[in-house]
DNA sequence: GTCTATAGTGCGATAGAC
DNA sequence: GTCTATCGCACTATAGAC
């Protein structure tokens, strides 16, 4: 029998997105945090470099797996921005698995301005991996940074729309559907710079 | 002749800049900050929120002028997504007319964290702006926010190639290059989710 | 204009695991 | 003994309260 408690990363977690949740981020003290997990402020900075960190632990684990998914997709020769798309809907799956977790992780987020600027970054480096995978395969620039921005973009407005309507329909559905949405906006417009007249078509 | 020197802001603003350059945005305090721009600590705290936001005076001005620009689209029936290019193409000449300052701003930006969150938020907020405007103007969701955040992709990367690259050519032009290389990426693709077999057209 | 709480860091001590 | 997780203490700077 080991003197201390197992699992003291997980406990952390757990402990501060409780506190998080019962009286917000900001109200919520490291202190605190370390205190419901049994440990202290000190070792709280050991597993985390900063407060907001406890809440994204699994990034790199995700980054890990987009990339792999994109290098899958050059098997099937896969139009880049539908590379990232199937890349983020294996992840979609993933956190649909999760159950209520997701959603209340990300009202905690939503809820506070810190951890907002700490998602969008979080973001923008998957977004800046999946690019340099779609370069390693062999698509230039810009276009792999745009697909894998674009993608991305895909991918928060579903998540949003998710969370929002309570979990239903599923994820990958409203990606997908979002994925069409953005083809049909690139598509209905006035033509390339070539000057064309503007089109009368409107969507919506 | 007052009792202070004018433009307290605009002091504290060059004084930061350069004080960014010269030895790092961590390794600056407020305290150096003031000292530079003839002030006290608490008068920094009076015209800046934080430490960062000495770097992101002009977002609400921009703000704003990117709304005006998506209302005045209206009258010319302009599809969402080139409704949203134009109006940051209108910021981008705004940009373009600022010789360096751009440049020396990105360059303190990107090379720190703490700076690329604060305006990935900024860029965030001004997408969720533009995105409001189109609802405004009719678009419904989730198409709204899709060409408000793909258009925020166009001018992103359209703005990393142009510093990248010593301003030249023209962000304007760069700008809807990037928006012309977005409408290949959402064509070239393997049809809707109405199962065509792949195209075999690859881009680049 | 002053005072204070809290985030975050550096260094070292301790105590179990092996 | 070595290694590593945890803790203690002193410290700075931000940021906000009074």
């Amino acid at each position: 029998m080991s003197r201390w408690e197992p699992d003291a990363r997980g406990r952390l977690e757990r402990a501060a997105l409780e506190l998080f949740m019962e009286r917000g981020f900001e109200q919520t003290t490291v202190a605190e945090i370390a205190e419901r997990a049994g440990l202290t402020e000190r070792t709280f900075f050991r597993y985390f470099a900063d407060k907001r960190e406890v809440l994204f632990g699994g990034t790199d684990l995700l980054r890990e797996r987009l990339v792999t998914e994109i290098e899958r997709s050059g098997d099937v020769a896969a139009a880049p921005l539908d590379a990232v798309v199937a890349a983020l809907q294996v992840a979609g799956a993933v956190i649909q698995e999760r159950g209520d977790y997701p959603r209340r992780r990300q009202a905690v987020i939503t809820a506070n301005t810190e951890l907002r600027e700490r998602e969008l970054i979080k973001l923008a480096m998957l977004a800046a991996a999946m690019a340099s995978a779609l370069r390693d395969r062999g698509v230039p620039e810009p276009d792999a940074s745009l697909a894998a921005e674009a993608g991305m973009a895909v991918f928060r407005i579903a998540f949003e729309r998710w969370t929002a309507a309570r979990c239903e329909p599923a994820l990958v559905e409203l990606m997908a559907d979002s994925l069409d949405r953005l083809k049909d906006l690139t598509a209905f417009t006035q033509g390339r710079r070539t000057h064309k007249e503007p089109e009368t078509i409107q969507n919506g």
